[in-house]
DNA sequence: CAGGATCCGCGATGATACTG
DNA sequence: CAGTATCATCGCGGATCCTG
């Protein structure tokens, strides 16, 4: 059983793996999902301190890149001092097979070598 | 459910997840996993033919990274002109699920925006 | 046929400063 | 607090040539 094979409108090939990697490929994105489908709701600054390392410049282009592609809900609170709340949205929770099979796989193997 | 995280040998932040990403992240690892799992063995020849875009370096490179973390089997036969086989071994082998979730979500997402 | 070696550009990522 | 803007950098990945 091969994957089927279609061509974009650049002329590149894709198959429907690429294309999700496309949507959650990198290094930030499936852990991003991972702390909003498991751990909820977060703020801004809260996200920061789950995902030690990440920089202002990734996380706020990731979780935007998220917010666009309708992976996550973004909830602006006209307060001050302002306050923005990530959750995980509807379609996002259609990745939690994916994501859980991520987690799972990689602490089976984790030391496993 | 938060995912357990710990420190790596230089001091880096490390969970599950980012483990999977070191393993198999990137734009290649997935869709030679995918062809090997359910095209079964290949040649390397027939592997450029089934990832059309890849180039030499970024082909061998990945295959011998996957060689090297025990996700696939290389087999050389010393023959002229020079055979070789690659396949999916028992380790890669429990990756499918996730391959099969990455193709799953890919699929059914696609078109659906 | 199946690759290894080398050079190099550019996009991804980081650091820092600034803003509503 | 929650970002944006700008500049610097670094390494991924492509192009090309070489080899057993």
């Amino acid at each position: 059983m091969s994957d089927s094979i279609t061509v974009d409108e650049n002329g590149k090939l894709k198959c429907s793996i690429e294309y999700t990697l496309g949507k959650i490929g990198g290094k930030w994105k499936p852990v991003i999902l991972w702390h909003l489908a498991y751990d909820g709701t977060q703020r801004y600054n809260e996200m920061r301190r789950l995902l030690p390392g990440i920089t202002h410049k990734m996380l706020s282009q990731q979780l935007k890149e998220l917010e666009v592609d309708g992976l996550i809900d973004r909830k602006q609170f006209n307060e001050v001092p302002p306050r923005v709340e990530y959750s995980i949205s509807e379609k996002g929770l259609t990745l939690k097979p994916l994501l859980e099979e991520m987690h799972r796989w990689g602490t089976e193997q984790w030391g496993g070598e």
